[in-house]
DNA sequence: GCTTAAATGGACAACGTGTCCGCTTAGTGA
DNA sequence: TCACTAAGCGGACACGTTGTCCATTTAAGC
């Protein structure tokens, strides 16, 4: 069990850094701003969250989650029910709104190759895997990262940001992509 | 017109970052490593390179440079002259080969966002326009940055050294890609 | 209350970065 | 060949960040 005075440091520790992270650049923001901000000292800091990173896999942790569930035992296109293709589909808009939300937090914690050591990155893999068994398609192996490549947090911010892209124009480029099955 | 001393010294630093690069991974090489290595000052090292990003452009550059000319000058299928999904597929496994050989060097220059900002990427998104454009694909703005994002540094070398995959898998399962054409 | 073990937080050392400026050297013209 | 000049050089320096360590505090159980 989690002692009184930890649980109360977390959460501020969560909530001034979900502040920092939406103010600047996740890079540019220090674990000294973040152990300011919550008020705690470095050393409290660095005992639960070693980098942030880890920091920013905490407050994504819930909202992969609530789309992992719904992946899982959601309704259809989403959850299981549907033909692969459109699960596919489905999931693809499901992840450009999550990058819409929160891909400032997603930068702040997969940097480059990070994002493939999450537990996140994991679970999405074999959801699209599952889908490309369940569509027959041969050797998926390699064509899953293929797939979730577009999805790096880098690829959106660049499209909507620096292009100037919508969601739907990407939302559609990415359905696309559901040929291959 | 460039000093003689300068001109050696450019080329002793490219030379000991190659090196340093190749040893280890790019992030855990330091600007004085890599003057000492050249055995040159750090303001001589920071008066051409300011980061480690900028040395690493510079060692790729070449290579990059022979696989532009030969996509725009060089034979079919690669070259102009083959039908636009049989050219993407060239570019695919023209692409995978140079990541094979230099991955090390392009996560040294392109870590994250910055990939975007090279000239290369520039120039390989243009050249994935005009194949989509070729093909008739309506709306390719959003799709050419999709098409491209599973060439990214980063996707490869999870493929490649933590999936343990082949090289000949990673062509195979972009070489599907291009069936969105 | 009292004890104990976990939790805290700030001080500290080590490291990497980028700049600055006095010194050196290549190139030029006499 | 020499002297002049401007470009080039390089190391010292100041700054900011990181991660650790340990004396002190505090929560929870008896």
């Amino acid at each position: 069990m989690e002692r009184a005075d930890a649980a109360r440091n977390r959460a501020r520790i969560l909530e001034a850094a979900a502040e920092l992270f939406a103010a600047r650049p996740p890079h540019e923001v220090t674990m000294d701003d973040i152990a300011k901000a919550a008020g705690v000292g470095r050393g409290t800091l660095y005992r639960r969250y070693p980098d942030r990173a880890s920091i920013a896999v905490a407050l994504l942790d819930e909202h992969e989650r609530e789309l992992q569930e719904r992946l899982l035992r959601g309704d259809p296109p989403l959850g299981p029910g549907a033909p692969p293709a459109e699960r596919l589909a489905a999931f693809y808009a499901a992840m450009v709104r999550l990058l819409e939300d929160h891909a400032h937090l997603v930068l702040g914690s997969e940097v480059g190759r990070t994002r493939f050591e999450t537990g996140a990155y994991g679970f999405w893999r074999a959801h699209v895997r599952s889908l490309l068994v369940a569509a027959g398609t041969p050797a998926p192996g390699a064509l899953v990262d293929t797939l979730l490549a577009p999805l790096a947090p880098e690829v959106y911010v660049y499209q909507r940001s620096d292009l100037g892209l919508g969601m739907d124009e990407i939302i559609e480029a990415l359905t696309r992509l559901t040929r291959v099955l």
